[in-house]
DNA sequence: CATTTGAATATTGTAACATTAATCAAATAT
DNA sequence: ATATTTGATTAATGTTACAATATTCAAATG
């Protein structure tokens, strides 16, 4: 048998050391909650595929859209509706006239994952990006940063463009020169579908 | 300053006293898990609608409603744009044919307030909501309760409709013979502008 | 006989904890 | 000079502990 003598004097105080942030199964914030055992295998398995798929933030984009206004309601206010002219109740609206400015210059985005979800855009809603517009700071926009689609808020930092994801979990990115950068439009509006 | 003497000589040793085993939310067993932030929101509501077809014996189909994880895509944002030929790419989209169904049922009200700010549904917002469309329990209505309108989630509590916020904070709306309710409709979409 | 009261016990959300995993840079080995 | 080993450091993760709440019981009270 070999005792061996460990001397200790290795390691010491190690700026910046450890697991980053981020790092985890999730690579974003955990929380504990207490389920009935019969939902935990259901639970699981929604976990694991979610988890798989969580690969970015985009999965499906558009083309131009063929824009063709409707006019959708006359007077249909239901009946009995109280205090009609409560600037809370629309009687009219058009959708495609409410979100979009310019038809032609106008696209769509479905989102995937939750690297927006601070800003209350969900996986599954369908963001609308105006293409012609110029996208100034503060504004979300869509962008390419080497070869991969990304939804963020458009910053500067010391001359450059940052992009700062809404979900603070999420690292903002930084564009250099050998960064491959392209703005596409700027976020205007953002629709969701329950049913 | 009156000293009260409490003489303390009720009660005793109550044998089989206590709440009584499964007389819980879920009436079974639950267990303690991690789960990530952004499942929050989808994991409640599958707990919901499980416990409240418990209840009922109303079976929902989940793929349908909350527990829907895979509305997946088979592939990521190509390296080019999205080309029209693409077969997974939509080609037009309306979005008032995207977000509506039968448009003569169908009005608008603008959000206020924040008690549905975990359904991602803000302030501002304006949600869609369908007359003519029969509600079901895990459905988002918009209805009268004792004159004051509000938007929750319908579910069901021993017979009786109960009203339930997204927002933890708020409590549930019980309905019983003396409250005012009235069902306006069903929220089947969400819109938001950013510019 | 109905109501009040304190004891008893399960539930439930959250905090705390221990273990694991990832990361860094100095020390050591090749 | 370069690669590997090592202990320090810190986040993640699953589980337990705990405090607050809810429910139920039966004796005491009215």
């Amino acid at each position: 048998m070999k005792i061996v003598k460990h001397k200790n004097n290795r390691g010491g105080v190690r700026l910046g050391a450890g697991r980053k942030s981020g790092s985890g199964l999730y690579g974003e914030e955990t929380k504990v909650i207490r389920v009935p055992r019969s939902s935990l295998g259901d639970i699981k398995k929604y976990l694991n595929l979610s988890r798989m798929n969580n690969i970015d933030g985009i999965s499906l984009a558009y083309e131009e859209t063929a824009y063709n206004p409707l006019v959708l309601f006359e007077h249909k206010v239901p009946a009995g509706f109280p205090s009609p002219a409560d600037d809370h109740v629309e009687k009219r609206l058009d959708l495609n006239e409410y979100l979009i400015k310019k038809s032609d210059a106008t696209f769509f985005v479905k989102i995937k994952g939750d690297s927006m979800i601070d800003a209350s855009i969900n996986d599954g809603d369908i963001v609308i990006i105006d293409r012609s517009m110029q996208a100034k700071i503060g504004d979300i926009v869509l962008a390419s940063v080497d070869g991969n689609f990304t939804i963020k808020t458009l910053s500067k930092y010391k001359l450059r463009p940052r992009l700062l994801p809404a979900n603070e979990k999420y690292k903002p990115i930084e564009i250099d020169e050998n960064t491959q950068f392209e703005l596409w439009g700027v976020v205007t509006g953002a629709v969701r579908k329950f049913k």
